[in-house]
DNA sequence: TCGTTTTTCTAGAACGATTTAGAAGAACGA
DNA sequence: TCGTTCTTCTAAATCGTTCTAGAAAAACGA
């Protein structure tokens, strides 16, 4: 049964290697007679066609795209909004039969090349929030591996699918300024607070690039309130109502709380429960994507196509009728019960 | 930049290409001294590490193991169950640098072998609800791939780490009857259902082995109740909802409503909810699985250790050390608010 | 009937690495 | 000093395909 290969069945069948391989590939480039001697042939055999890593050699073809999550791997799966994205992802590749290739990005031991953005065999990567310098995107440039990012790069001639990070927030923002609030506290991702306490974070230490760019959204159309910026951890339920416990037991309370993901902003929303606190009457709060959970929990929020970011980048990666190598997508301001009038002293 | 390899960067430094080579993956075959001028040189030329396809094809090793999907794969990520699996899987595979091919199930041309799963890289495959008998999984067997499915499989010899399902289902069975319910609908997922009218079912049409496995566990510990089968299409909330709605706006009203999963059941809730129902008190509702949205909602759920079944196969996949192959995962009822005593007439 | 096109198939060279067996020289123990 | 063992490196085979030319036969048009 093992050691069974293209050559092995040519045999067998009588013809070359090529005709076989053309049985499976090409099959106009043969009668329909001896295909099908071949096929049976094979199967018989228990040829079980065309080994992947030799086809894939051969024709410069892996059959798969990767994937490239910020953060531990596992972690990428905790919020809806990037299980969104590669829903949609999985969508466009599974109409061009590609699979999907979930790269961990944890083992830093680039020049070894132990790595598995390394070893991995890939026709294209998407790359999905990870901050700019990263060394893997580095390894995947020097493989010559086309990508697309969710990020608008800096280079021009990088291909990205985003949103006008700025504008979304500046829309959330000129809600929240119109509502009279001048005290707000943004809830980001932060690695650093991850594992200990809340910590509170200038512009320059947040890392990401879309999550600076809504910062700087928020504080562009409400230029007289004080944004202050903290964390609980990573993106992640758990990460918000920690970060907004810290804010809400602390004196210095806010009017408004803005979570930059949704999921986060559910975290905080948990911890204003808790403390008997209502949303969008004790104090503002509001989330940014848009996920399935927002509206059921009546969370104001800016919503995002994560579905369709996701089709586009499978599109440009895939598909060579896709042109547009540069998507920006619109976003939405959804305003719900969570946010209301900043209370009047 | 195109077409440098091992070979280029061996002409260079004037070495031969088996030195390049294990300046990559033997480093101390070599001495310390020639590897960093070999890496050195690489750099300079630009090369970015052994090519992935020949590295796979000539070592055997592909660096990735598949994950099967039932359904659409899009479709996947919206179940945290799901979810959760993947996420304990993908903690294993970054553990031994491993990749996570997600491999799309749709397309049946599998004698064209245009399949992702007959074209796929892979060492090892996890099976994730796959129904017994998919022509996928006889490629995967033909291919000589080891896989590990979540469901027990008939045949002795293969690898699985599952649950108990009779008995898991059994113990919510038995909650149920102490309650005093007789009149019982268990809510399904089915592909016929998708898209159109709910449906009932039989037994046997149900198809899915662990859920039939769970109908059976149910009956056996609910000997004088009558259960109903229905289905709102696949597992879903949307569905769950679908099939709930059908039951309660009917004539024939249960006292009970089992959800074979917690979107599914947390659907159910949402319907209930539409109609003024209070669940536990007008009616009661039961899961599987235990999510975690399952205990915000108080939903009445058996638990299983999904994160942790994903490990398990991880390690059975990756872990030379890993000895058992078949694994019975413990499970849990756990009873919450939405679950009371029958109404009695 | 004769050239021309089409169909059907093949030989042999890649694709880019890893592996096996072994050579050459250095280091070692007695 | 001599045989033995290490260390360091190499030559050549191989992994299992697909691809590029092109050959042989069949079909075609005039």
């Amino acid at each position: 049964m093992a050691g069974v290969t293209l050559k092995t069945v040519a045999k067998a069948v009588g013809v070359s290697p090529s005709t076989v391989s053309n049985a499976y590939n090409k099959p106009d480039q043969l009668s329909t007679a001896l295909r099908e001697r071949i096929l049976a042939t094979a199967q018989e055999l228990g040829y079980a066609g065309p080994d992947a890593s030799a086809r894939a050699l051969r024709s410069g073809k892996a059959g798969a795209v990767g994937v490239l999550f910020t953060d531990k791997l596992a972690y990428a799966f905790s919020d809806p909004y990037a299980v969104g994205f590669l829903a949609g992802l999985a969508e466009v590749a599974e109409e061009f039969a590609t699979s999907l290739l979930l790269m961990p990005l944890s083992s830093t031991d680039i020049a070894g090349g132990s790595n598995a953005v390394q070893q991995a065999a890939i026709d294209a990567a998407a790359i999905f929030c990870v901050p700019g310098g990263h060394p893997a995107l580095e390894i995947l440039a020097n493989r010559g591996i086309p990508a697309v990012s969710t990020d608008r790069g800096d280079h021009p001639d990088l291909s990205w699918v985003a949103i006008d990070e700025v504008e979304a927030a500046a829309q959330l923002g000129e809600h929240l300024a119109r509502l009279g609030h001048r005290e707000v506290v943004v809830l980001v991702d932060n690695a650093q607070a991850a594992g200990g306490r809340p910590v509170e974070l200038t512009l320059d230490e947040v890392g990401y690039t879309d999550c600076e760019l809504r910062i700087q959204g928020l504080q562009k159309a409400m230029p007289d309130a004080r944004l202050r910026i903290v964390s609980g951890g990573h993106n992640a339920f758990a990460s918000g109502m920690k970060g907004a416990e810290y804010v809400l037991d602390s004196q210095d309370r806010p009017t408004a709380i803005v979570g930059l993901s949704d999921v986060q902003a559910l975290g905080a929303l948990e911890a204003m429960k808790v403390r008997g606190l209502t949303p969008g009457r004790d104090l503002t709060l509001a989330g940014f994507d848009d996920i399935p959970a927002a509206a059921a929990a009546g969370l104001t929020t800016v919503r995002q196509p994560i579905k369709d970011k996701g089709r586009a980048v499978g599109r440009i990666l895939l598909d060579p009728a896709a042109t547009d190598r540069q998507l920006l997508m619109p976003t939405q301001l959804i305003v719900r019960s969570s946010s209301g009038p900043a209370p009047k002293h």
